[in-house]
RNA sequence: GGCCCCAUCGUCUAGUCUGGUCCAGGACACCAGGUUUUCAUCCUGGUAACACGGGUUCGAAUCCCGUUGGGGUCACCA
């Protein structure tokens, strides 16, 4: 492919704006871009928008790129390693904004990049000021940028007056602009210089909507360079594509408003117009944003169902809690909502890519997941039924843009699960036990810690048909976690497990004592030898397996559902096991069932 | 509100460009059975959609127009 004539050299770029974390709709982008790259064997670029001094932070940079890299997202061209790492952002969940390098590292970043082979960097858009001054001075030079001096109230106060008119708002400039007068009032004042936006129909071409036109009236005299001397995101993109070669502009559709913009100020610098794809936008199940406040909505939600009045996190006085309860406005500082999320016992909705990563979904499921929306591959499985479980290779072999839909797409979250839980299940246990303990070290070292020596493995090996996520893997093994004189018991459970007698054969209760005398004078405690007793235990009884096993259960666990047993009785040990035994037979004693 | 985009099962979608093979196929979810010492897995079956109204045509999910609905966007954010 990288040779065929029919597609030239295919430059991509995501071009992240690094305020937070890289949202799943970003991650889609990202994926779209790099695998048609890949695809047509051409190069894929990272490029860090951090034009926005105030919001713009260099933790946010570290946190994208590796949540790209944990994707399995790689760049070509782009920011280097040392960009990337652990970063602070998620140490520290209420960072605060970072200034900006300075010019000065300019050349220090330089040396950072991880190959730049055709010298079009730095990748940082703070680091390219004096080529945005340099081609918008060209604009400048042909009055087709000018300086404004409005202030930002004098802006409202015209935007409040076109409201009111229920016009659009549209900057133009004014017929009896003198523009020696303003070029020299700039050399002293603060200013913005805006492009002269051409009074003419432009029509974009569009690879997923075809042609979308856009009428003059519509499009008015945007601002290209910041007061603060910084471009704009419009002067910047164009810049940057052009002088990185980028063919291909694959982006969100909320970003389709702002090509007609973007095709005229190529047009005026002379610059090439890439092909542009406007990919559907992703929402919420409601058909609402996948916004981070759906965290907090959650939350709120959990705690009126739990009818909670004081805060349950420590360090979160009950003020600020109350406050944060009865004001929709109030935020939650990342740390905090998570410490209350565990308190609640629930788990938040995930929104960004590191949601998903710490809530324990696979990077290939959440790959196949996102690519499927608004990409279909469009062919049969073996099976004869559509295909749609595949990875990023398979991705790269066979993306392609006329298979992009254009209808936008809710986020199932079940179906995802269901992805994930069905790669899961199809690990070995082997490879589960490494995938989960790599997650584990990062994300719940308290049950990894609990998984010593052996029971690593038997813990895995029984959760792994039972968990969804690598974060249910604790959850599956609950039982284990509950003290032995702290279990619950299910009283239905044990009516029909203990205590309901049976015509003939002995109660559950009766041979609970029984088979613990057998497994406490067992030489191994390990899942096979207990399997292998208990299944001679109810063979020389004369009962159904099930008659001794389920007995076990409530014993184990309170309630009639637990792990295959061997494994269960492995993981709690012969001793815990034999408490709970002693506890259980007790409680049945002190409070017969009705 | 102006402009722009979109419209097939509850959800993601195939089919739309190149009208007939579609009383619309798959997946997830849901429901019912079955396998299993429990749960989960697994297997089998089932419910369920072309937003509406006009055209064009022998024939429309597929083409055209309108309506309705949903969404995006209207910054010295990206």
């Amino acid at each position: 492919m990288p040779d065929d004539p029919a597609h030239p050299c295919v430059i991509t770029r995501f071009a992240p704006s690094p305020t937070g974390f890289l949202h799943v709709g970003g991650a889609r982008t990202a994926l779209f871009c790099w695998a048609y790259a890949r695809n047509r064997g051409g190069s894929f670029i990272v490029r860090i928008e951090d034009t926005d001094q105030a919001r713009s932070s260099k933790s946010a940079v570290g946190a994208i790129l590796e949540d790209l890299t944990w994707l399995g997202i790689d760049w070509d061209e782009g920011p280097g390693r040392s960009a990337l790492g652990r970063s602070a952002l998620r140490a520290d969940p209420s960072f605060k904004d970072v200034a900006n390098e300075a010019e000065a590292n300019r050349s220090a970043r330089r040396a950072d990049l991880p190959g730049d082979p055709r010298c079009v960097g730095p990748f940082f858009q703070a680091q390219r000021l004096d080529l945005y001054d340099q081609h918008l001075q060209r604009l400048i030079d042909h009055d087709l940028a000018y300086p404004a001096f409005d202030t930002p109230e004098q802006l409202a106060a015209l935007r409040d007056g076109a409201r009111a008119r229920k016009e659009t708002f549209r900057y133009t400039r004014d017929p009896g602009f003198d523009r020696d007068a303003a070029l020299e009032r700039a050399k002293t004042e603060a200013h913005v210089i805006r492009f002269r936006m051409p009074h003419e129909a432009i029509v974009v071409t569009d690879e997923v909507l075809g042609e979308v036109t856009f009428e003059p009236e519509h499009v008015d005299d945007f601002v290209l360079r910041k007061k603060d001397g910084f471009p704009t995101y419009h002067l910047a993109v164009v810049v940057d594509d052009e002088l990185m070669g980028v063919t291909h502009v694959l982006r969100g559709q909320e970003h389709l408003n702002n090509t007609p913009r973007h095709v005229a100020l190529q047009k005026a610098l002379g610059f090439r117009t890439p092909v542009y794809a406007h990919l559907p936008l992703i929402f919420n199940a409601d058909g609402s944003k996948m916004s981070k406040r759906d965290k907090a909505k959650a939350a709120r939600a959990a705690c009126k169902e739990a009818k909670i009045g004081s805060s349950p996190v420590p360090g979160l006085d009950d003020g600020a809690f109350a406050k944060w309860l009865k004001d929709k406005s109030s935020q939650l500082d990342t740390g905090d909502l998570t410490l209350l999320a565990r308190a609640l016992e629930i788990d938040l909705p995930e929104i960004d890519v590191s949601d998903f990563r710490a809530a324990g979904y696979l990077p290939e499921v959440l790959v196949n997941f996102l690519a499927l929306l608004g990409w279909n591959p469009k062919r049969k499985g073996e099976d004869g039924k559509d295909l749609e479980r595949f990875d990023a290779s398979f991705l790269a072999d066979n993306f392609d843009l006329p298979a992009l839909g254009k209808t936008p797409s809710k986020f199932d979250r079940a179906k995802l699960l269901a992805f994930n839980a069905d790669t899961i299940q199809a690990r070995d246990d082997a490879a589960f036990e490494s995938c989960w303990k790599a997650w584990a070290a990062e994300h719940d070292s308290e049950t990894l810690a609990a998984l010593s020596g052996e029971k690593l493995a038997w813990g895995c090996a029984a959760a792994r048909q039972r968990c969804k996520t690598l974060r249910n893997v604790r959850t599956v093994l609950g039982f284990l976690f509950v003290d032995d004189d702290a279990i619950e018991y299910d009283s239905k459970a044990v009516k029909k497990n203990l205590t309901k007698a049976v015509e003939g054969e002995p109660t559950g209760l009766e041979l609970l004592g029984e088979v613990a005398g057998v497994l406490s004078g067992l030489e191994s405690f390990k899942p096979e030898a207990i399997d292998a007793a208990i299944e001679g235990f109810a063979e020389s009884k004369g009962v159904k397996i099930g008659r001794v096993a389920q007995p076990i259960r409530v014993a184990l666990t309170g309630a009639a559902v637990s792990p295959p047993l061997g494994l269960s009785l492995a993981l709690v040990g012969r001793e815990r096991y034999a408490a709970r035994v002693e506890r259980c037979q007790g409680f049945n004693l002190a409070s017969p069932s009705d």
